[in-house]
DNA sequence: TTGTATGCGTTATCAC
DNA sequence: GTGATAACGCATACAA
């Protein structure tokens, strides 16, 4: 039932002119009569012309369109860098499409080859935590396609990345904790091939180091996934020990909260046995009981920064040699989770 | 810097053969010798070839893209029903195109333009929240592209509907709290010509009505916005006022958080001596003390639903005459917020 | 079994 | 001032 719609040649044949001369018209090209401007403007106007992005693309071999690759959109986390990088990309003449690997490499691999063959301009991308090869990013790069990399780095390749340092925050965090006196700190760590798991768990490691506290491996525990319900048995595994810990620095805020969580429900009190510890500072988290201590990431800049970086790449095709490489810093966002 | 992709033409050269045999081959024409098909698949496959889906597009004169238009995707409301339509068009051969309107009227007729010159092949929308005019969307439908309003009605809009019954949800949610013994139940209503802020604030009057209880205007605050800020003031008007509430519905979690926490800061016992209901079922809901009552909305499936009512149009072009509401019933969940 | 011609909608280039 | 033509990459009806 799809009615065809107007073009530029329908156009042309009502005025007996030719399609050249609608498109100049439709441009306001300077050496055009008055007359014949107004003319195929009206009709124009009248039929609701609406000129075909997808013939423009295929002429001028280039889309117009961007490709944000994603693990997942229902965090806080990445929803908030989505809209920074739209906030930037819908004031140029670009759009984005935005694509969700689900966290799995599978996917992933699927998502970059629908993009190369929808000719992309460029991807702004933050790996599955299933990632660790990244060959078909840098088929991507091969194909012209300049790649930014955000939040989650891909380690040996060589792109723009907008990064956090997650080393840091976590450093802060785990020696915060060490100067309020926790003896016994321990990690809920992320999934393991991640950039930031691993970062984060240096800072944890690195922090009790540099204060001569021991590190005991069975206060680290790695959790599955992002949500709460990952956290839920790790955290009692940490709880029920024979040397349990008296404070937990949690790889976010979700995680952070089964903790809380499991912690009352075992009569815990919150923080004078326990201190809890987590990252991201969701927006829910200073409304929960008691408010979390957390470590702050500016989610809305990594978008916004992502979305320029690319951008300049789009305008300007020469300095595509030198990546740069952006690396935020978080801070300690100390609340009433913690002593 | 941008290499040129191979194309079936470079293909059709290197061969000594022609584009339409290497394009047959590619497709594994039934007609071909198995020698010709074998050397064009290995060149494609040496040569990394990559259809050009833009080309393709314009000669199909579709481009497979399903546009999704949502006010934001920071909530989880929206973003769990797009990982919902997400699952659904991902096994199919379209794509969606995310836009987000900002809650802006201007920004979405923006937006509906893009779309349609991107010849995009359907729509999936939830209106912004300034939104009370929808030519934009029947622009969209007298241009052969079918639209499906998920969540926020259109009133008036003849188009396929996915939405919840926010009455039923509002009734059942009051209609509890007066079983429970609330005498003064307040409403934090939502922004105003939003459908689903007057379904729900219907609900809320009908079961006032209904069990004779008194209508108090000062009872009924609307609050400017979804987030935490946007309910704190409104809140507090409630609970400085000379007769106030012991029953607070709220128009979703964000706001009914948002109430706990003034209600708690006044030194209020909750729900000894107010009760307080929200609406959504947000994961985080259940971890805030006291846990929140609720209503549960099926969000996944608001998405799933109508991803597959447009893509059922866009199979079978012919019945687009009638059109499918269907309304999903919210249900009451009842923690420890509410008595 | 394969090649040729055509068209999808637009614009740049050259011609008149 | 305006028209004709070619080109973007691909698929298909029609020829051969």
């Amino acid at each position: 039932m799809k009615k065809n719609r107007v073009t530029i040649t329908d156009i042309a044949r009502e005025l007996n002119i030719s399609p050249s001369t609608v498109s100049r018209a439709l441009k306001d090209h300077p050496a055009l009569k008055r007359e014949t401007k107004d003319a195929v403007k009206a009709l124009a106007e009248k039929w609701d012309y609406q000129p075909n992005l997808l013939a423009l693309s295929l002429l001028n071999r280039k889309s117009n369109t961007i490709g944000v690759i994603v693990p997942e959109i229902t965090s806080h986390f990445f929803s908030a860098i989505i809209t920074g990088i739209q906030d930037v990309v819908g004031k140029s003449d670009y759009n984005i499409m935005i694509c969700l690997s689900n966290e799995s490499y599978e996917e992933e691999l699927i998502l970059v080859k629908k993009l190369l063959n929808m000719q992309i301009d460029g991807v702004l991308v933050s790996p599955s935590s299933e990632t660790d090869d990244f060959d078909h990013f840098r088929k991507l790069q091969k194909n012209g396609i300049p790649v930014v990399v955000f939040d989650r780095d891909c380690p040996g390749l060589e792109a723009d990345k907008v990064l956090v340092d997650d080393y840091s925050g976590a450093f802060q965090a785990v020696e915060y904790l060490i100067d309020r006196g926790c003896k016994n700190i321990a990690h809920l760590g992320g999934p393991l091939n991640l950039s930031t798991t691993g970062h984060r768990l240096n800072g944890y490691l690195d922090a009790l180091r540099k204060n001569n506290m021991p590190i005991r491996r069975e206060h680290i525990v790695h959790v599955p996934g992002f949500s709460h319900k990952d956290g839920i048995k790790p955290a009692k595994k940490l709880f029920q020990l024979d040397n349990p810990p008296d404070a937990i620095f949690a790889m976010n805020d979700n995680i952070a909260i089964s903790a809380m969580h499991v912690a009352k429900k075992m009569g815990l009190k919150i923080p004078e046995e326990i201190s809890i510890l987590g990252f991201d500072d969701e927006p829910h988290s200073s409304f929960f009981t008691p408010t979390l201590s957390t470590v702050w990431q500016p989610v809305y800049s990594i978008g916004m920064l992502s979305a320029r970086i690319l951008l300049s790449h789009l305008k300007n095709k020469d300095n595509q040699l030198k990546f740069r490489k952006e690396i935020f810093k978080p801070e300690l966002v100390i609340r009433n989770s913690s002593k």
